[in-house]
DNA sequence: ATAATTTTGTGATATGGATCACATTTTATA
DNA sequence: TATAAAATGTGATCCATATCACAAAATTAT
């Protein structure tokens, strides 16, 4: 049975732009697969031919460091993934796993550049798509290193409420650990920094179930650092 | 008299992918000026209406941290600045300022955006551009966090010897203070370091004169942290 | 040139977090 | 269900680096 992306229910904006036969060479072209967690969707080093479609789910981009793993952020469906690795060189310079269950399209390289190259439409939304990640990585850059623990904790605990999941109760998609390599901290700091939170009534902890109390409180740790 | 990109000295491969036509709507949208030292280029929160092409100099993109000026990195010509600004908002998320006397076309951005949309080599050739940057971020990110100091300043010498002035010998553009907000540190901090480097040998300084005496030994630091 | 301002170097001190250590809980596996 | 493995919480200790303080040097303005 081949596949529609026109029917896609989760059909990106930039492929609602391409013509009856754009989509079709797309769908063609483009192979939908289901994830869960923990499964390695694109691996750093490797050889990339594909660019991927997040449809569904929520996977992390991370890179190794000279010292540990580096989560750079938590990406949410519905977005494209590995863009940047499949110009230039080729080699994925960034590994991504999926952290909650997900479902990926896999779309040829080649007919993704050509859909570029034919609809200008399209490929201006591409470009949208690029530029934002370049902002984003700005400001996360700077941030992240001229905030304390607290504050970085409490950034991540609103991204995860009002981003990822739209609600201040949420179970937590990252170990402890992980939450650590986000923001660059150890895994017992951020422990501490939970359970001062919950102390002070601002958020109550159940192993990875999170229920943020007190959200202004938590707006001002994070605007104050 | 008109501004001829085609015969530009500083071509980009972007605009070498123009046709004769297209290249000449660029010449009579694009201005051309010269600036020095502490101007700025880009103003954040400014609106943005132009894409600048760096010609000729250096240039470094900042901008306002919660609590200090956090320098996101230096940018040498010949280069495009800005492009991620005009999409989308088109609030200039970050401010440039050059650093070494420096020429800049701005490109009208309504021109900018015709010509993307009528020529898919040049598009192409944009959107290298912003992949590269992408990924150079992601990079730049982890290590930063994960080196000490003088890890960093080693990384900020060898990348200003190498990439910048291709020469172990060179007047640095930042004072100390700016290094330190290069690499999320205090001037303090840049000196000390600065003065360790140069009792061991490794480098020898003058003010704002910098000669690298032990490349091996630099690069030897800067690889392990 | 001289004065005012900015930049820089370096010692002393304070501190935010890392690291270590180990008990406890949770999750995965046989 | 039992057992092994992984994740977590929390105290104690240590250290890299920020911060403070102030003198010296360099730059800019008058």
């Amino acid at each position: 049975m081949a596949n529609s992306c026109e029917h896609c229910l989760f059909i990106s904006n930039a492929a609602s732009k391409l013509s009856g036969t754009q989509i079709e060479r797309l769908s063609s072209n483009c192979a939908s697969i289901t994830l869960k967690r923990g499964d390695l969707l694109m691996q750093q080093g490797a050889l990339s031919s594909n660019i991927a479609y997040l449809k569904t789910g929520l996977a992390k981009i991370h890179i190794t460091g000279p010292y540990h793993e580096q989560i750079i952020k938590l990406i949410k469906a519905p977005t494209y993934l590995g863009i940047p690795n499949t110009f230039g060189d080729k080699i994925n310079n960034y590994s991504v796993t999926v952290v909650e269950p997900s479902s990926v399209c896999f779309i040829d390289l080649d007919t993704f550049k050509y859909l570029l190259a034919q609809n200008d439409k399209f490929a201006y939304e591409i470009m949208l798509i690029l530029c934002n990640y370049e902002i984003e990585s700005f400001k996360k850059c700077a941030l992240r290193t001229q905030k304390q623990i607290r504050g970085n904790i409490a950034d991540v605990l609103l991204d995860l409420s009002k981003r990822i999941y739209d609600s201040p109760t949420f179970n937590l998609p990252l170990s402890r650990n992980e939450i650590g390599n986000l923001i660059d901290t150890s895994r017992e700091s951020v422990s501490r920094i939970f359970s001062e939170f919950e102390n002070d009534g601002i958020i109550s902890v159940a192993g990875k179930k999170i229920d943020i109390l007190d959200m202004i409180k938590l707006q001002l740790i994070s605007d104050n650092g």
